[in-house]
DNA sequence: CATGAATGAGGTTTCATTCAT
DNA sequence: TATGAATGAAACCTCATTCAT
């Protein structure tokens, strides 16, 4: 099986292919002879890459995801023991930049829904995202969580919905911008309240 | 169209078929002939209310997002003048329970994903809302808000993922109660931020 | 399923259609298309009534079977109580003229080999068939068989051969005149052996 | 065609390796890439030797009936001469024994039918066996033919079906001893009838 | 000579849609 | 209006065969 030599070049050609073609046509059109065309091989050969057009959408989701996450990783670890409000705006600029850079595959993706492998594949990457949020949350100085793990959570997931929306609805720079902001300030406003130290926290009790 | 015609029982059986189906097998595999026979009827009768499968499966879309919205209408409509505090909670209370009164819709339909008529009725849907949404911020007795339009945009985004992660995934009650809490904390938080009175303000003009 | 109400004039086209292929394309180059075409229905047809490729063919193999080892056992019935020459000449004729009336079948289904379903339908056949020999064989006035099993399993094997060498070969009518007299020799020299009465039954002995 | 080379070596793994997909696959799963990959060696090469996949199994049921053959024609050869019942049994037992040696080849090789090459190697073998014995036959010292070949040709056809049957079904050593036995007593009774000295022949006369 | 990645024609099967009853 | 058999375009996938290395 080449699976283990897999060329690369031809396979990064079909993964980005099977996205062109996911945001052209939809995961329903999107055929195994179009996308080998659209990378210039044969069908044939996108079968000897890939067991299955399922396992073809999954691998293009699990680059995405395993790229996501692992600037969301990166981030988590070159802010442990940061003050709280710089590890939420370094989290959330990073998100943001990951997500700019892919745009296309979010797209792709996103219109593709859980269709292929369900959600199972979104999940373990999510998990990932909130262990590494989760562990940079508790080296914060200026905060204690009760749960660092539901926080972490509601981080990853409560950033997913603004930046889809705006990002690969294709918004433009002033509103990316825009949704810097209040991303942040979202984030920032949800982890005081819950960890946050001095007055933020008195704010909570109140 | 005689969909909205007296037949209502057909269709709706058609409808609720349908999400059965979508559920249990995903779109791709979702075949007029399934749903019909799920739903008791023959392929010809179902094509007597629906022009062809990507009017049905729109039409359960179009369904669902009018349920949801309706609510959070109901919600800031209910709520106007209140101070921003209970705005918010009221919101995403009824925000929560709308989501569990339908959570097999809304699994249903996640999967799906944006195959279908791709964002349009999405996009539509969550601009009600938004609008719905500005105009109850507006009213806040304790509040200015520079932007209520991208607060309001934000408030509607960023609470589908949280809702989606847990609901959607089969989150037990407890976990349910846990994400109320939060999600109100992470909206209430953000809005008194950007738009919040006294106290709050001054922290975000800090 | 339409299974149960088959069509039967559709199903009978499809089969007779089968046979054709077969005879003249090979289990190999006989593609459901192929069939259907020249069945005059569409491809969407044959598969409302075969499953699969796999038992339009098994259903083939079936239908033949079926009719020869009916014949079988309808001599087999009518020659009980007869001498034992009687019932195997009877036995042996009534089997060439079942095969000749079907020698497209026979030489359609021995050109697609066990490829379907192994042989699971032929020893089913075959063991309908030998208990019908063997049923008869003990009814033989002029005769007693240690094992009348291992005689009709002898009876129903040794006939193939030659039938399949001449008649599916296309053997003119005086060679299938001689066929039929020496099948016969061959049988009735057989059971004489050892079942034989009188005469035979001492010739053995000697 | 270099398969008569000295690469005798790759030549037979190929040609059973062939045998052991067709066994374990059928004819229909039978992949070139398949058979090179049990055999060791690369697609590749396999063409080297073979002109396509139909002379690859060609050759194998050549190779198998040239075997099957040459015992037969041994056993002939060796028996001129000597009684017709002698002539016989050893036969009988020459063919069973050289059938028990091949057995795996012969199952392989039934499954397959006639798909390859049609029956003309089939009959090429079978006529090779014909031959060789009428011209046995008729050196039988106790027996006279009206018609050898067609004595030959009931004697070698009417053999496979039984031998088929109890051997390639993978029947117990017992089961075979019997047939062993039946089949010697079936050839016996049928030349005896036709061609027998004797009271034998006496009774045909009757 | 050997290799095995690449090719692409072609086979099987599905399913949205129609229409005669 | 309801039915569901028939249709056939089109999708997925396989595999015999070639040829550059």
């Amino acid at each position: 099986m080449p699976s283990q030599a897999r060329s690369g070049v031809t396979v990064t050609a079909i993964l980005d292919a099977t996205i062109q073609v996911l945001i052209g046509d939809g995961l329903t059109r999107l055929t195994t002879t179009r996308v080998a065309t659209r990378a210039g091989v044969s069908v044939g050969t996108l079968y000897q890459y890939f067991a299955d057009k399922r396992s073809l959408v999954a691998a293009v989701k699990q680059r995405h995801l395993g790229e996501i996450v692992g600037v969301v990783e990166q981030a988590c670890a070159m802010n442990r023991g940061a003050p709280l409000r710089v590890m939420v705006t370094s989290l959330c600029h990073a998100f943001i930049d990951a997500k700019i850079r892919r745009v296309d595959e979010s797209r792709a993706l996103y219109s593709a829904g859980a269709e292929v492998d369900g959600d199972v594949l979104v999940r373990a990457a999510s998990l990932r995202a909130q262990q590494a949020i989760a562990a940079m949350l508790v080296t914060a100085p200026d905060a204690t969580f009760e749960d660092p793990a539901v926080a972490a959570l509601m981080l990853s997931t409560a950033t997913i919905g603004p930046v889809q929306a705006l990002l690969e609805a294709g918004a433009p720079a002033p509103m990316v911008a825009l949704l810097r902001t209040h991303l942040t300030e979202l984030c920032v406003g949800y982890v005081e309240r819950i960890g946050g130290s001095g007055a933020a926290r008195s704010t909570v009790g109140r």
